[in-house]
DNA sequence: ATCCAGGAACTGT
DNA sequence: ACAGTTCATGGA
């Protein structure tokens, strides 16, 4: 991770293969999207760290990520290494994505998306709860419909800053959604199921018997699947989806998505989705990068 | 109206 | 292990 202020910004000096604009226009594929905001090529989010809370606005000039600080809060060099750690991890920037570009160049099905969203990284939910909880908001309903659960869920329940008349939310805590009943989140539209999945991994996280650092001390991703399973809620999609969004692992690969399905089938002018079958068939050569062939093809359904 | 959506648990065999 | 059923609600 590179990092230095140049006076009262902060410049992050990615590796080669990122485009920041690229992955804007991933984060901009909603409209009802609370957790960040879009404004005029900058992206604004609003972060918790080291117990400040701090409003980010971030743009880039040629090969650099510039970060500013709207608030203008006098920041602490402890609390400026984990806004440039939050950066670095929310895009993925540790990733050796030129290995990926080396057989996907070559790759029937992925070399027109590498080739056309050339720099895109996955984008990450460094927080775990998050992750979780928003995978689970997206089970078997449709993403509009997710979006709109969660944009409830964080007003209700989350953090706030206002600047400039801009409203900036934070994902709610765990331990407010601990000390939840099922009926508070009925009320927001979520089913009973839902709503008992999502407290329980509430309670879980911060009770302590469940937490990203356990979970990443597993070291190997099967084992770190198989905790996450256990868990009432999360199947194997779900669990493919945090190691992939919140674990930074390329190889985990939630191929029972739909998404992925019919980016599939689009990409490759079927009349039909493919089976699970025949994914697993095609993307025998993506080992190792099996996540980011997914998400090169979830980036293929927005424009 | 009908089908399906970035699934998972539960039940029966 | 495997298939069928239930949950639940909005979007197209």
């Amino acid at each position: 991770m590179k990092w230095m202020m140049m006076g009262s910004s902060m410049e992050i000096y990615p590796p080669p293969e990122f485009n920041f604009k690229e992955c804007l226009v991933f984060l901009g594929r909603s409209d009802l999207e609370v957790m960040h905001q879009i404004k005029a090529g900058y992206l604004y989010k609003l972060v918790k760290l080291n117990g400040e809370r701090i409003v980010l606005k971030i743009g880039d000039t040629s090969k650099v990520i510039q970060v500013d600080f709207p608030m203008g809060t006098p920041l602490s060099s402890t609390t400026l290494e984990k806004v440039a750690s939050y950066i670095w991890e929310w895009f993925d920037l540790d990733q050796p994505l030129a290995a990926f570009y080396d057989f996907a160049r070559k790759d029937m099905i992925l070399k027109e998306l590498v080739s056309k969203y050339d720099g895109l990284r996955i984008i990450c939910l460094p927080d775990l709860f998050e992750a979780l909880a928003w995978a689970i908001m997206g089970q078997q309903i449709n993403l509009t419909f997710a979006y709109t659960l969660k944009k409830r869920f964080v007003e209700q329940f989350g953090e706030s800053v206002t600047i400039n008349r801009n409203t900036f939310w934070l994902f709610p805590d765990c331990e407010k959604i601990a000390s939840m009943g099922v009926d508070d989140l009925r009320k927001l539209q979520f089913t009973v199921r839902k709503a008992e999945y999502i407290i329980g991994v509430a309670k879980a996280i911060s009770s302590g018997v469940l937490s990203k650092e356990l979970l990443l001390q597993k070291q190997d991703g099967q084992r770190i699947q198989t905790a996450l399973m256990k868990i009432r809620g999360i199947g194997a999609w779900t669990a493919d989806y945090v190691r992939m969004k919140c674990l930074h692992d390329p190889t985990a690969f939630p191929i029972a998505d739909v998404g992925l399905h019919q980016a599939l089938k689009l990409q490759l002018g079927m009349e039909r989705k493919p089976t699970i079958g025949e994914i697993r068939e095609m993307s025998t050569n993506w080992e190792g990068w099996q996540g980011y062939a997914t998400f090169y093809l979830w980036r293929s359904l927005y424009e």
